[in-house]
DNA sequence: ACCGCCGTTTTGCATTGCGAAACGCCTTGA
DNA sequence: TCAAGGCGTTTCGCAATGCAAAACGGCGGT
């Protein structure tokens, strides 16, 4: 294992373990010895170890010949607080949100590079099971990182558009740095965010941004459907709906609507 | 920190960040360094070089004084699976019985001497808005519970019954172990367990068990609501919907029902 | 039967975790 | 105003311990 590019006092031991728990994923859940020592470039025995130990608490188990992450992990995600707290506040309105429009609602909050979902109603017409908890979606391809990202503090935002082209994920993403800054400088003017298969063939949303009590961005929240419909013939209600909750929300976390909120409000 | 009772090789630095990890709860979200120390047992300079590199890696993040966890836990939820893959099969065919009766629908895993949340749907207008994912409830107090533990493993069974009087949650909670024992037998009858007002005072369950390839219990979804009506007029009604769709997801999981259990789905 | 692949165990060394103590900073109380 | 106490942080130094390499042993394939 590198040194850090600072070097505090480190329990290098324990760094290894988070890169060790790290290297399971969703598409990799289950994986023998030798393929944790691979994937994260660990010594067999130091993986050996630490398998062992987090297998102790409960933090892998054994499945057949191969490790999989176990249970002991889903108890510690209860601590996770700033997230719990805004969940809490917004879930009773997002599924308020969620009956209303019959579509999968979502909310995120800025994490590094990109938007973790820490809420998730599916809808129920739409089968993919999914559990989008825990996942990361770009802020340049998706209505609810952009609706995040535009509201952002200006230097979140020029991290994220300082390179020369943002990855693309479908034939309709926005990659030009340029073009992004007038899509964001578009979603601030009218309050909200659209994705018309941007990061995904068949997915079509609308996304709000929530500010905390010092007006700051805090999370974002989002409609998504499979068809275009979305952003069309219902476009206009759901937008509606949508600010009206992200408003609500935001309220819930202290904030207090500035005029040119209150004014977009009533103009819906 | 004390070794554990057989010491094979462990990596004790890990022990204890995973103490350190686990020492915050719901109801202490936020610890300063000294309280992280006082009720992790470590010594101070430990818990300090801990804190700084979880939070090196985001996994806590300091909120004012305090340190609370961060939100990289959540990325290493995604990846455990058993449950997931559980919860996957599982979630579409809950989704559609929340939609059916109109209730919260729960679904959790045998996790040591109590069940483990691992998909939960609240009813709309049941307006708790509790994160119930990752936590435990009692074998003994609990629909969810009395359903897993009726097709458990006699050692689990004995596990959770070898005591003089289980612990009472409401005057209705069932705290016998001979009373248990009855109760047990008849919800392997019938194949199905309720709760009236055992756990929690306004809180009426109904619960079935779910199996996998091998026949052996691998999880139990209820419904939940805030009325008796669930236990009377609608009982049988409800029943029928969540037997049905237990055994849909026990299909799911490889499980071939056995003689018994289609006579039993047949005379709902 | 031989060989190669893996998970596990052993061995031994230097790394490194961490206990104690010292250091500043801030708050409290006299 | 100064003393006292509590806090997070830093320093220091030693031995505990993490871990690399090598040896071991079971398994499957050729």
């Amino acid at each position: 294992m590198t040194k850090q590019t600072v070097e505090w006092v480190m329990v290098y031991s324990l760094l290894k373990a988070l890169t060790v728990m790290e290297c399971f994923t969703q598409e990799r859940p289950r994986m023998s010895l030798g393929e944790v020592a691979a994937a994260t470039q660990l010594n067999k025995t130091t993986v050996y170890n630490i398998l062992a130990t987090l297998a102790s608490r409960g933090y892998v188990v054994r499945v057949g010949e191969d490790y999989a992450l176990g249970n002991a992990i889903l108890h510690v995600t209860q601590g996770v607080l700033d997230n719990v707290e805004i969940r809490d506040r917004a879930a009773p309105i997002l599924r308020q949100l969620a009956d209303e429009v019959s579509e999968s609602i979502y909310l995120v909050v800025p994490d590094g590079d990109r938007v973790l979902y820490i809420y998730a109603i599916e809808s129920s017409h739409r089968l993919q099971a999914r559990s989008v908890l825990g996942d990361r979606a770009y802020y340049h391809s998706t209505a609810i990182g952009k609706a995040a990202l535009a509201f952002s503090p200006p230097e979140r935002q020029e991290a994220v558009l300082a390179v020369a082209a943002l990855p693309a994920r479908t034939a309709n993403t926005i990659t030009k740095p340029q073009r992004m800054r007038e899509e964001l400088q578009l979603i601030r003017e009218r309050g909200y965010a659209t994705d018309c298969e941007e990061n995904e063939a068949k997915t079509f949303c609308l996304a709000a941004p929530v500010f905390g009590a010092s007006g700051n961005l805090v999370a974002a929240c989002s409609i998504s459907g499979d068809t275009i419909a979305i952003l069309e013939e219902r476009r206009d209600g759901l937008t509606r709906k949508l600010l009206h909750a992200a408003m609500q929300v935001s309220q819930h976390m202290g904030h207090v609507p500035t005029r040119s909120q209150l004014v977009m409000l009533k103009t819906l």
